[in-house]
DNA sequence: AGCACGCCGACT
DNA sequence: GTCGGCGTGCTC
């Protein structure tokens, strides 16, 4: 066998390629185990080389070259490329964390325990093929059709921004679009924001497609699968085994060669974002991954992304409206509640408390949304002052209802848990109070006040063991409830079939958050919750307490105007040179000490000056002062960060290639933590 | 990111 | 004397 030699990424911070010699045959795409400094690692040929660009004694050998599943394509490393240049991370820190578990650790392939490595040891484990129910037919009113039709008679490339309400059947557009696509042979990939949403949507797929594409050619793929099957999940699709991948972001990775439209459901979701590694956007991947493939893509909201309007509006993306309601669908009556004239009980206005009353003697749900989990928000001494604190965060901590029937504080940003002191530690004040209220008060009040009601809480506490979402989900469809206490968990997707009534009670909080994106967010989770309400029957209500009912989020939810709202927004965002009129990096320092923080993005401001200046554009990009983040210390971890803006994309970018290696320079030499954040969702 | 190498404090 | 603390520097 000729010997040849290879360039391989590796999951290393901030290097770009090593080079090995191999004796077997190899080629680009494959995986590879190597050895590295003491340890042997999993990498990804990216580059046959024709000769080693290195001492011949520094080179070392490949061990071995894994054929257990097809190389990735060109076409899926052109994307892993894209996102590394984007997103400014080296190739290797782009393929590997994207890999199932068994796919990049040479531990699986090795040892006698490994039995012929993971693909087949996940191919030989039996799975239950999931039931398929019989879909009832649908008939699609005009707009459905006429949307369908254009997505379908695209040529090529084509963003298509779906508007419509909960209820206006974006789903259905995205299923009959999907069919035709089926039927050219080609493939779909349909990313929703969040894994509660992809049983119903799983159901809803197989149903339909029964017909034309076997059980095991439509796959999920999500973080909330075993590794064993994300594992097959991943290996079908990168056999060409499959038809149809549903799953959250880390799906827009999936090694799919045929793919034939690409949907992306709710493509305002944050969730779209991925928040730590490689922090990259689904969304705007899979509009880099339809346009590299020449296929249509679906942005589907109800409440698009100011970045998408502005691109429909600009004509980028084709806006397709869904006007009308589904014929088998409602409108529910939405209603604020004026908080400045009433006097609360345990933060309820007494005519929603009411209203609660009269649909629990009807039969009907109703369901109160609260963005806070946990009992109340602080602990408080009124005697001094003194509230509950993380010794190692600069929040509060946050008081718990224990399981058994004590109390607990915990910090919900390092996840530090304390008892709850008996006396205030500042003054000895034996009577410290909780103060506000999360979803675990709000339950136990409605309990006190109904005692008969079955009442369940649904947040991230009561959904903690694996299943149990699913389980308390099903109990609310089944009917066995009658109260659902829930965050925004419950805001998503779920199409509870008795639910009458939803009260919003903390809305205002997200109201002045100090980041520029809040109203649109607010906007985005009313009317997400709010379509929750009356989907089947008439007389559904939602009632939003404020105490700003003239705030224009509050307006535009009653006046049902959304693009009066946008374009006020976006005007907005065009006189403040915000995005999407401009475009944002940002880089987090992390020390000991916020002035360490501060001094090294400081000083690498300094360093951008220059590079700006060489480059011939001072003032191309603008770097703002470096400050400290809002919360300050995590962990004992103190942040502050610096923001890079611009109005050209490819000025920023450019910056970004000149400016970095010399971050890391400065970085290496004060050994700073630090991360860059391109498009970043919160500053 | 690991993991070794290295040079200083308190322990069988 | 050596066990181990984690600073620093490489890994094709
Ligand atoms: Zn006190
Ligand atoms: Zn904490």
């Amino acid at each position: 066998m000729q010997v040849s030699w290879v360039r391989v990424v590796l999951d290393i911070p901030r290097q770009d390629a090593f080079d090995y010699r191999c004796e077997h045959p190899v080629q680009i795409g494959q995986r590879v185990i190597v050895p590295f400094g003491s340890r042997q690692l999993i990498g990804v040929v990216i580059e046959l080389l024709p000769a080693p660009a290195l001492d011949p004694d520094q080179i070392r050998d490949v061990e071995q070259v894994l054929d257990d599943l097809p190389a990735f394509s060109a076409s899926w490393l052109a994307l892993a490329q894209f996102a590394s240049r984007y997103y400014q991370r080296s190739l290797g820190e782009v393929i590997l964390p994207v890999l199932p578990n068994g796919l990049r650790k040479p531990t699986a392939y090795l040892g006698k325990r490994s039995a012929g490595g993971p693909v087949a040891r996940a191919d030989r484990k039996k799975r239950s093929a999931p039931a398929t129910v019989v879909p009832s037919p649908i008939v699609l009113n005009a707009q459905q059709q006429q949307a369908v039709q254009q997505i379908c008679e695209s040529d090529g490339y084509a963003a298509y921004l779906l508007h419509g309400v909960t209820g206006s059947g974006k789903t259905e557009v995205y299923l009959h679009a999907a069919l035709t696509f089926l039927q050219r042979g080609q493939q779909i990939l349909m990313l929703v924001p969040e894994i509660n949403l992809t049983p119903q949507l799983e159901t809803a797929v197989r149903a339909r497609f029964a017909d034309l594409v076997a059980p095991e050619e439509i796959a999920v793929f999500h973080s909330g699968l075993a590794d064993g099957e994300r594992l097959k999940a991943w290996a079908d699709a990168q056999r060409g085994k499959l038809k149809v991948l549903l799953g959250t972001r880390m799906a827009i990775f999936a090694p799919l060669d045929n793919p034939g439209l690409i949907i992306v459901d709710e493509e305002h979701d944050a969730s779209y974002k991925q928040q730590e590694g490689l922090r990259y956007s689904a969304r705007d991947l899979a509009v880099w991954r339809a346009h590299q493939a020449g296929i249509p893509l679906i942005l589907g909201s109800a409440t698009p992304s100011l970045e998408t309007w502005h691109h429909a509006l600009s004509g980028r993306y084709t806006r397709l409206s869904l006007e009308q309601r589904a014929k088998t669908r409602f409108l529910p009556d939405i209603r604020l509640v004026d908080t400045r004239k009433a006097k609360l009980n345990q933060g309820f206005e007494p005519g929603v408390l009411e209203a609660i009353r009269t649909r629990l003697e009807r039969g009907e749900q109703s369901m109160v949304f609260l963005n806070r989990r946990g009992y109340a928000p602080v602990m408080h001494c009124a005697a001094c002052g003194w509230v509950s604190q993380c010794p190692r965060c600069s929040v509060h901590t946050v008081l718990h209802r224990t399981p058994g029937s004590g109390y607990q504080l915990q910090c919900h940003h390092c996840g530090f848990q304390s008892r709850v002191p008996s006396i205030c530690p500042d003054c000895g004040n034996q009577d410290l109070q909780p103060l506000g209220r999360g979803t675990q008060r709000v339950e136990e009040f409605l309990q006190d006040i109904f005692p008969a009601a079955r009442i369940q809480r649904i947040d991230a506490d009561s959904t903690r063991l694996k299943g149990s979402a699913l389980r308390l989900f099903d109990e609310v469809h089944t009917g066995n409830i009658d109260i659902l206490v829930g965050t925004q968990m419950v805001a998503k997707g779920h199409d509870f079939k008795r639910l009458g009534l939803v009260a919003v009670l903390n809305a205002d909080s997200m109201l002045f958050s100090a980041d520029f994106r809040a109203p649109e967010r607010l906007f985005a989770q009313l009317l997400q919750v709010a379509g929750r309400a009356g989907r089947h029957a008439e007389g559904g209500e939602v009632l939003i307490q404020t105490g700003y009912p003239d705030h224009t989020v509050y307006q535009t939810l009653l006046n049902n105007d959304f693009p009066a709202f946008a374009d006020d927004l976006l005007a907005e965002r065009q006189d403040t040179g915000l995005p999407p009129f401009t475009f944002q990096a940002l880089i987090t320092a992390e020390a000991k000490s916020v002035q360490r923080a501060l001094a090294f993005l400081q000083e690498i401001r300094e360093q951008a000056a220059t590079v700006l200046a060489d480059e011939g554009e001072p003032d191309a990009v603008c770097l703002y002062d470096p400050v400290p983040l809002r919360i300050l210390r995590v962990a004992h971890v103190e942040r502050a960060q610096l923001l890079i803006e611009s109005a050209s994309r490819p000025a920023l970018q450019r910056f970004l290639q000149q400016w970095l290696p010399q971050v890391q320079a400065i970085g290496q030499k004060q050994r700073m933590r630090y991360f860059i954040e391109v498009d970043p969702l919160e500053i």
